[in-house]
DNA sequence: CATCGGACCTGTTAGC
DNA sequence: TGCTAACAGGTCCGAT
């Protein structure tokens, strides 16, 4: 499910909900996800104070007074923070209860998702190599064309190597090239610095404008307060197979890139 | 080093 | 209606 917009979604959701509480339960129901989740960690984080949610990448950060609190959403997760008393429904992993008779869900039906544990002033090995923010300052067409040059890696694969830009996905690479116009078939190694500067901003745009409506919600995406996303009408390319294209008269075809589905407009995408 | 395939899971849908 | 196969938003790791 997840890429940046929708788990910038969920951070923004969950930041007036949870920062400032004070942790007063912690429950796991299933440990194990991609990896386990850590058998210290309801003693580590009981007792302590949430002071801010931060996101790296697509790992949410929730940071205590001491330590940090690493989620991932792999493929099928999504978070909610609903009374206390709730039933517990089924891919309920894991819950923080907190001081105001509320709690923090983990729903993962896949287990592709994690929670891990930072210490204080230390980085987890996962968060520490990762590429630059496609919404912040480091990110430039310029660095792009640089780390592509002699590859022969397609493009499309190319822009979801976390090493070169963290957070673009398998739907947004896919947009991001219709706005840009480039083909997800061409060489990275091949691609001009002006149009990597061209592919740059449409990266920042596509998903700045997800961030707007939400983030996308294909199949069972929710925000913090269960309502999904609303990027979907928006979508011009991705699961759009034998659709007219939105921009030329073209038609949308849906190829395997890395065993992962790609689409695009092959008339008005070179 | 760069690149590729496999692995981890469950649920939904398309096709017969 | 029921069975089976294909497919799904991620990404690490080992083999080549």
């Amino acid at each position: 499910m997840p890429e940046l917009p929708e788990v910038e979604t969920t951070r923004r959701g969950l930041e007036p909900l949870i920062v400032d509480r004070k942790i007063v339960a912690v429950r796991i129901h299933q440990k194990q996800l991609r990896w386990e989740i850590p058998s210290h960690l309801p003693k580590t984080i009981n007792g302590q104070k949430i002071n801010s949610i931060t996101r790296r990448a697509k790992y949410l950060l929730i940071n205590l007074t001491s330590g940090s609190i690493v989620m991932h959403l792999g493929m099928s997760g999504s978070i909610s923070v609903v009374p206390s008393g709730a039933i517990l429904k089924k891919h309920q992993h894991f819950e923080i209860e907190l001081d105001n008779k509320t709690k923090i869900l983990l729903h993962d039906p896949r287990r592709f998702g994690a929670v891990l544990w930072q210490k204080e002033n230390e980085t987890l090995k996962l968060i520490r190599n990762l590429g630059p923010e496609p919404l912040n300052d480091g990110f430039s067409g310029d660095t792009l064309y640089k780390l592509s040059r002699g590859k022969k890696q397609n493009i499309k694969t190319f822009i979801m190597d976390n090493n070169n830009v963290v957070g673009v996905g398998n739907i947004y690479a896919s947009e991001s090239l219709f706005v840009a116009g480039i083909s997800p078939k061409r060489a990275s190694g091949n691609v001009s610095k002006k149009r990597y500067q061209k592919l740059t901003r449409s990266i920042t745009d596509v998903l700045t404008r997800a961030i707007e409506k939400g983030g996308t919600t294909l199949n069972d995406f929710t925000a913090v307060d269960g309502q999904p996303g609303h990027f979907s009408q928006a979508l011009a390319v991705y699961n759009r197979k034998d659709m007219p294209c939105k921009r030329c008269d073209g038609t949308i075809k849906r190829i395997i890139q890395n065993q992962r589905a790609s689409y695009y407009c092959p008339k008005c995408q070179t």
